[in-house]
DNA sequence: TACTATACGGAACGATAGTTCCGGTTGTCA
DNA sequence: TGACAACCGGAACTATCGTTCCGTATAGTA
């Protein structure tokens, strides 16, 4: 196995090699199409649905036959944990980018925001990192741990500068996050503003009077 | 359809009677005892694993057939509500005790925290009021109701009172003490605090100096 | 005790979803 | 252009789960 979960190593261009460089005859050009297809209509499915999403559900979008759909992903595991990583590098470099900030305060809650708005409709990656049921992957479980510890970075910076409360850990910031996101995203929460939701939270941060 | 789903009206402790008083034979005692193990025991699984638990999970724990458990209960979704309608009723008596004191704010934080603490461990109640694909039946969506406007009449007291910022909405307070409740209870949130992150809504909820 | 309405148990059924298999198709290269 | 490896599609297999069905057991009663 390798990048992303492939049967056969390919980068974004549908080049292809082995493990030291070998010579690899490339994807076929329709193998390429319908691999980008199949990781496109991923992301438009997982995110709509979650990880519940039928497989089926995908292949059809992405106009192929699930067969297909296989020979690209093992699994549906190794489909969707493609989708997230690529979604979780995302927040990853937006916590290192933070974590340089001078401004450290400002530099913790607008990340917060971001992360919030970058949740928002990614039901894949909601569940992904808060809801239940599902183990997240080896590959996805360091991504995460990158995450955690760009925010850590981040709340020991704001946190030296006086700009937050005193013993939080990057899990609670991010559960707090996630889970409100979690709310915002079911029916019932139609008329909730994540965008407040997200102040609150913000605002509980902060040290104490 | 009577009471908690129940093929067959019945009290609590085995009685039953028709629809105007008319005489009906009593559940046999076998019955009884079997509808109270059911119960019980659907209230253990449906606690550990929300929802999604098997049903024959449940008739297991009960030590009966599901024959059985589906003479009692209709379909699985009746069980589950007959549980979750016990736990809101908690909630709502609750809130609307908190709705009657005099120290509205202190109130309000006070049964947020309360609110938490029943939520631990209860994956059925947090399915239920902030997991997704979960139909509220009727039922559930008019005590999930109930709820609301007890958390309503706290936070406009409170609000009055100038103990909780303005504008703050119930689905709002819900959406985020359930969705921080969902977050602690995965595996990968082992060391968070869960009244640490409590604190931090509530913090968040105070007026802005 | 004998009778019967009530209740019980669990095999079996139908739906859903993940995964495999294989006959047919097509891109690629000589 | 011919040949072959790579690839495609989707039927079929497997597992899980909710629900139904029906032959058997038993509590309650005369």
């Amino acid at each position: 196995m390798n990048e992303a979960g492939a049967t056969t190593a390919v980068r974004g261009d549908g080049e292809a090699s082995g493990a030291e460089g070998a010579p690899v005859r490339p994807m076929r050009a329709d193998a390429v199409r319908n691999r980008r297809l199949i990781l496109e209509a991923a992301e438009e499915v997982f995110a709509a649905q979650g990880v519940s999403a039928p497989i089926d559900a995908v292949a059809e979008r992405a106009g192929v036959g699930v067969g297909t759909l296989y020979r690209h992903f093992p699994t549906k595991e190794a489909l969707f944990e493609a989708i997230v990583l690529t979604r979780l590098e995302e927040l990853v470099a937006a916590a290192a980018a933070g974590a340089e900030r001078d401004d450290a305060g400002e530099a913790f809650f607008s990340f917060l925001r971001t992360f919030a708005g970058k949740l928002s409709n990614k039901h894949d990656l909601i569940d992904a990192l808060g809801a239940e049921g599902i183990d997240i992957k080896s590959r996805c479980a360091g991504m995460a741990g990158d995450l955690e510890s760009g925010v850590e970075t981040m709340i020991r910076r704001a946190e030296a500068a006086g700009a937050v409360r005193d013993g939080i850990t990057p899990k609670e910031v991010l559960g707090l996050v996630v889970g409100l996101c979690q709310a915002t995203e079911r029916p019932e929460f139609d008329g909730v503003s994540r965008q407040r939701m997200v102040d609150v939270v913000c605002a509980g941060l902060r040290p104490p009077a």
